[in-house]
Formats: C-alpha cells, sequence, structure tokens
DNA sequence: GTCTATATGATGATAGAC
DNA sequence: GTCTATCATCATATAGAC
C-alpha cells in the first residue's frame, strides 16, 4: 500500500494522517490503522504509546505539511492581493475539507492539549502570516486605510474554513468556491488600483 | 434531569441533540444517550428504530431550532446592512460551535442521505436568505453596484462556520469575533451610506 | 522489531419478562 | 411502554513467542 522503502514506523504515520483527515480521532480504531499500513498490532505499539502518541506524531505532520502549502501560495509572486488571492484560490481537494481545521471538531483533539497545539498553531500562524501581508500592502499604499489587516486575515482563513462545511454539506464544491470568491469580491472593494481578476 | 412533563421520547430526542452538539455522531453511544436521558434501553428501541433514527429526529428538530434563531435576526429591524450585521453579531455560545455546521466533519452523516438533507438544507435556506436580504438592498441602493450577493453572502455563512473552527481551535471566542467584524468591515467597504458601527 | 494470542470494557442491537 | 438480561462485535491495550 506505501514504497517498499518506507518504515514501518512510517506507513503507521501516514495511514493515521488518511484516516484522521477521513474520519477524524474519533472514528479512528487502532485497527483501521493497522490495516491500513498493512502492519502488525505489535509493531503501533513498539513504536508508539499508543493510539494519542501515534496521532499525535501524524498530526504534527500533517500541519508542518499544510504551513508549507500555504506558504508557498503566500509567499508567491505580486502585491499582497495577489498573494492571498493565489492562497485563496489555489487547488484544493475540498470535498476532502482541511485535515487540520477538521480536528477542532474532534472533542478528544480539543480535550488533549498535546494534541490541539498543533491545530492551534497552523491555524494561528496563518492569519498571522496573511494579517503580515495585507498590512504590508496596506504600507505599500495597496489598500485604502480603512482595511482591517487582522479582521480581514481572520476573515480570509474562517471563509476558507466555512467553505468546507458547506462544501460537505451540499455535496459539492460549489458553495466553497462561491465564498471564496466572494470574500475576495469584497477585499476588491477596499484596493486602491484596479486588481487582477476584479 | 428534563422536565417532568417531558416524554421519554422528547427526553430521548433532547439528549441526543446536545450530544450531537458536543460529541458527533461517530463519538456519541447509544448508551450515552439512555444515560443523560435516564432511560433504559428498551424505551429508545421501542421509539425509534436505532441510533441512526433517533439521530435524524434530533438533527431534524436542531436544524429546524437553528432557521427560526437565523431568522429572528434577519428580519429584525433596519436595512440589509444592518440585519446581516445582526445575524453576525447575534451572541453565540462560540466554543460549543454550530450544531448543525459540526456534522459535515461526521463522515458517517455526510455518507448517510437522511441525514446529510437537514444538514444541506438549513445552510443552503441560510446562504440563500442572506443572498436575498442583500439582493435587496442592492435594489434600494444601499449597496454599490458591484456588490455581489451570491459570493456575499455565502462568505458570510462561512465565515461564521469558520470563525467556530478558528476558536475551538484557539479555545477563545476571540478569533470569531475578529474574522465577524472582518468580514462586516469589508462589506462595508460596498455600503453607499455610512452604516451603523462603521 | 514484528507477530499472534489474549483480556477488558464499550458498542449497537435483540429477547423477553413485567 | 419500560425494564433488565443477553449477545456478537469492536476498541484499546498487554503479554509473550519468534
Amino acid at each position: 500500500m506505501y514504497s517498499e522503502v518506507m518504515t514501518t514506523s512510517e506507513r503507521l504515520i501516514e495511514s493515521t494522517r488518511e484516516l484522521l483527515w477521513e474520519r477524524g480521532f474519533t472514528g479512528t480504531s487502532p485497527k483501521a490503522i493497522l490495516q491500513r499500513a498493512g502492519v502488525g498490532q505489535g509493531s503501533m505499539y513498539h513504536h508508539f504509546a499508543g493510539k494519542s502518541d501515534l496521532a499525535l506524531a501524524a498530526i504534527r505532520r500533517t500541519a508542518q505539511t499544510m504551513r508549507a502549502t500555504a506558504e508557498t501560495a503566500l509567499s508567491g509572486e505580486g502585491g499582497a492581493y495577489d498573494r492571498v488571492r493565489a492562497y485563496l484560490l489555489r487547488e484544493r481537494d475540498v470535498l476532502r475539507g482541511c485535515p487540520v481545521g477538521r480536528l477542532t471538531m474532534d472533542p478528544d483533539v480539543i480535550a488533549d492539549p498535546a494534541l490541539r497545539q498543533p491545530v492551534f498553531e497552523t491555524l494561528d500562524w496563518l492569519r498571522g502570516r496573511i494579517a503580515g501581508i495585507l498590512r504590508e500592502g496596506l504600507e505599500q499604499g495597496e489598500f485604502d486605510a480603512e482595511l482591517d489587516p487582522d479582521g480581514t486575515a481572520a476573515a480570509v482563513v474562517a471563509t476558507v474554513q466555512g467553505g468546507y462545511v458547506l462544501a460537505r454539506a451540499a455535496e459539492s464544491p460549489a458553495p466553497f468556491d462561491t465564498a471564496v470568491h466572494g470574500v475576495l469580491a469584497l477585499l476588491t472593494a477596499r484596493t486602491t488600483r484596479t486588481p487582477h481578476g476584479a
């Protein structure tokens, strides 16, 4: 199921990452993890203390991956508007939802400080990163002075996270795309130049 | 635990509503439902076909309640901007999240058309209702002509849903409030008059 | 390191007494 | 209608062979 050169530990982490994305922490059993990884029960308890410990390794890696993906869009070409636009419009497997954000609906994740921390840090970093870009644009005169960088950044991130909710409810990516274009169009009203795609 | 005059069936639905909100469908066991309702196992299987059937009754009622609450804010005093603002800023138990939206992260809910339907219908109605209000405001000249009612409505609903995600990750209502004020401030840029709270 | 028992409690549902 | 068995299966973890 995984590359031949992948270690047992790696296979366990990868299968856990997939299952956490699909079914969350509560909905993922050690048995399901082992079957997908193609290893026996003993291997899991040799490499990890238990389900939570393995989940922590998986969540940390997923958080790191998400951060890298977002950074690619946010550090791309163009001004502040263009980079936020690139983040909002980047390709996504919308119906799968956000592998980090979905964990916030898992009470067992939120109740465990160790599991919650990478989730919080990732979303908090994302908000701060976008706010910083918007502040930059503000200083460059790209937006009018009324733009609130923190509020706008939070709205942008929330629109993406909530867009997943709407899309999964509808079993269609359409509401996600509508929401993301909607928030982008609102941001356009705060730009001083005619932005790309407006 | 519940009112003396509440029927057994009512007690079961209410305890299921609470548990679905707190722990989702996968995370809620019949046993937990029965204990909270204070009834025996036989009663549940007498009144309902099983866990899914009871969850369906609970979800339908929660969906109806959410719709009524939203409608109260959206049909209040003032123009389109004021009513959308009232919806966004209404009091919420932010850290509990949305009892309807959280179900979209439950794979067993999304996989069952009967359970998914009320979730979809509620969020779809909300988007349509807000879009209609914005179109009204557009016709009244309350917004400039560039405002996209459908995109803005989707962004508003998504911001609320995503705001819950950010708040739960942070274990603080602050990011929710920031996001909601952020999207409202963006909407302000599309108004033709000086709106309330701008 | 990895595997296969084995153990204990939870899950989701049924049977049948009252 | 409601209750208490009872049931097969699953969840999570441990023990110990190889």
